[in-house]
DNA sequence: TCCAAATACTTTGACGTCCAAGTATTTACT
DNA sequence: AGTAAATACTTGGACGTCAAAGTATTTGGA
């Protein structure tokens, strides 16, 4: 399973032999591919116990976060930046579970509101901690390495249209 | 669609203003997260015209870098690190498309080559094209910050296992 | 030589994601 | 007021991935 050297320069070397452009972007689009299998990997393991995945975990802490413990769906898919029909797969799979309750919007009844419940309240803290203790599958990246990250693939972001106002100059 | 805000930036808020543990360790993990969704979704935009989506089109450049242009299909899934499972199913469909076809290993009768055609290899030029034109997703990075996340997620790679040796000291 | 274990691949099934189409409701314009 | 367009969500279908089980073959001792 191990292999004897990195694939991704393995791959760089085998490009450039064949002549092959733009080496750079690719070894960097497939360390980001990577990176991710590794994240994604990692942190479905951990919540696995809770009876959860990322997305589900996505959808709880944002709800957290807001007063009433409620959100339209369409703003869920916004802030989670997935497509509307992810948005109901995952709502109906953590309503299945009592985690979040749907609710009719009190003046437009096109929309629908997810409601947080107590378990999924309780649900979205305890996969909090599960995931610190991972460290987000981010164990093995240093301080120096997640700014570098974040600071890179904002650039992208941006480039790629996710949001229009300059960023906050925090962090 | 375009968010006012960066979004990311708004869940680190939410997160310190919770008290949740590893912020910084959740942003970089967010980052990524959208980073990949990025790139895979303009890869595939630029693939599918050719009928390739990514995992079809690195099957088809890895055998264009061997010698005979073939390879065993375990082989395939080590290199590429993808599932036995998902080697088939991506095999499958090159096969039908005729641009790979399957061939008994000489001596080993359990083993499967993956062989290239010439249509195969042919395809594999155009995407490479292709590919380099939108620059593998990442048009918005520029060097500095292509070689950053390779670095960066170089650390990751390493101590998710995926190879042995330490990498070479090129780039 | 024989047989248990390892290896290679396929099959089946559970999930997740997206797109496109469909339904319901609201908005905006004439 | 009346209607076309926009908005919000759901449904159904195509695809992809992975885990687990199944089949075939080879390897590695006893």
């Amino acid at each position: 399973m191990t292999l004897e050297f990195d694939p991704i320069d393995e791959a760089a070397a085998n490009w450039r032999g064949a002549g092959w452009a733009a080496v750079d972007a690719m070894t960097a689009a497939t360390s980001i591919t990577r990176a991710h299998q590794i994240l994604s990997g990692r942190i479905d393991t951990a919540l696995a116990p809770l009876g959860l995945n990322f997305s589900r975990f996505e959808v709880l802490a944002l709800l957290s976060f807001t007063k009433e413990g409620e959100l339209p769906l369409g703003k869920v898919g916004d802030r989670l930046q997935v497509h509307p029909a992810s948005v109901t797969n995952t709502v109906n799979r953590l309503e299945a579970d009592g985690l979040v309750v749907r609710k009719p919007h009190p003046t437009d009844r096109r929309t629908t509101l997810a409601v947080l419940t107590a378990a999924g309240r309780g649900r979205a803290e305890q996969a909090a901690v599960a995931l610190a203790e991972i460290e987000f599958g981010v164990a093995g990246l240093t301080g120096d390495g997640r700014r570098a990250v974040d600071a890179a693939i904002l650039e992208l972001r941006v480039t790629a249209g996710d949001f229009v106002s300059p960023p906050s100059q925090r962090r």
